[in-house]
DNA sequence: GCCGAGCTGGCACTGAGTGTCATTTCGCAC
DNA sequence: GTGCGAAATGACACTCAGTGCCAGCTCGGC
């Protein structure tokens, strides 16, 4: 059993919030209006969230860890990207309360700048954490440029299925996200295979070391 | 002949700004105080600068604009993460008053929490502009899924290259570019590669449409 | 020398975020 | 069930970003 949760939830507040955030949108609800429809003081508000931008977010750092542990469990014989991919998946997954909320956050969090300027710190964690396992893939140091490469590459594929997801209210967010990252491993074939004609190769910026 | 410049300029504003957030840092400069260096008031300042955010971004649209024209000119027949890579190192190139300032500049933005968030909305901007073109060498819509990839993956990339040569004052950041976007065009190679032993196909997310 | 347009400064106001302190609530020991 | 200490809360004041409004100034054209 919890050992009696606290007075003031944080869900309490986060249902609030959500509910007139996606009625009036983000910027016509201020955080003084949330804290009394949540039967709480403005100044408590801020105690459990560090800014109205993280309202959205909520328990990311604990996912986070979880997505983390999830990492060192996987066996270095598994081809990196597909663990990757379903790393994704599984992130999602913990982070919905139902599919119907997910979408709506993640609709008011990609088209409210400020939201979205707030998930690219949260992305960067996120990042963090998938170069921690690139890099014991490649064992290469965390902070070198392929780690970090593949942490961008991923926060990228897994990006590009989400807003594509978002334009298609019948599409599979798994589906887009296995298809994005098929295609991220293998960018050289679409350059080739849409290249019209041959490109003299001393040209290329790409040759020499 | 420039019709008569208007009195106060933006680049006084900015050159004032640089100077106390890089001696103080971002967070405790406040506009007031960048205004009055300046010789502007508080008002004038938020005329040419919608946020303080926006201070060390320059003319970003400006750039976005010409890296569009540039796009637009490059010819079909040259491999397309080629051109993205030159793209990227043209745009790095013209958004530079020396490379002391630019890599000073970039520290800054990437350093502090509220800056690195605004990036993240300018990247958004500079993604479209990928995008659009991956769009018309994959002869597909802005919107699909490869060309929005495309820009994802260009944009970690670029991020990555630039994040590693912040952490390297001797590194020479086209050099990085160029490896960067070498890699990831190949990323499955480097799956490949460094996966210990096989792993069962049938039990890869990839298998399948 | 006059006039209109655009730029500027000053002022007041909203709202986010923070420090401080008094009050309340709750778990726990007795 | 009574009292105690710690943690949570609420209230208040304050800084600072950002905006609307209006009055005054400057500059070029007439």
């Amino acid at each position: 059993m919890t050992p009696t949760p606290q007075q003031t939830s944080v869900e309490a507040i986060e249902k609030a919030a959500l509910e007139m955030i996606a009625a009036r949108g983000f910027q016509d609800v201020t955080v003084e209006e949330i804290a009394n429809a949540a039967g709480v003081s403005r100044r408590t508000f801020f105690r459990y969230f560090a800014s109205k931008n993280d309202i959205l977010f909520g328990n990311f750092a604990g996912l986070l860890k979880e997505l983390d542990d999830w990492f060192a469990s996987v066996p270095d014989d598994r081809p990196m990207f597909d663990a990757i991919a379903e790393g994704v998946m599984r992130f999602n997954r913990a982070n919905t309360d139902g599919p119907v909320a997910h979408r709506q956050r993640m609709e008011l969090i990609l088209l409210t700048p400020a939201l979205k300027a707030n998930a690219s710190l949260r992305n960067a964690e996120w990042l963090a954490v998938i170069a921690r396992y690139a890099a014991r893939r490649l064992d290469e140091p965390e902070d070198a440029l392929g780690p970090q490469l593949i942490g961008h590459v991923s926060l990228g594929a897994a990006n590009a299925a989400y807003e594509r997801w978002l334009r298609d209210a019948s599409a599979d967010l798994n589906e887009l996200v296995r298809r994005a990252f098929r295609m991220a491993r293998t960018l050289a074939e679409l350059d080739i295979a849409t290249t019209r004609s041959s490109w003299r190769l001393d040209r290329e910026s790409f040759k020499g070391s």
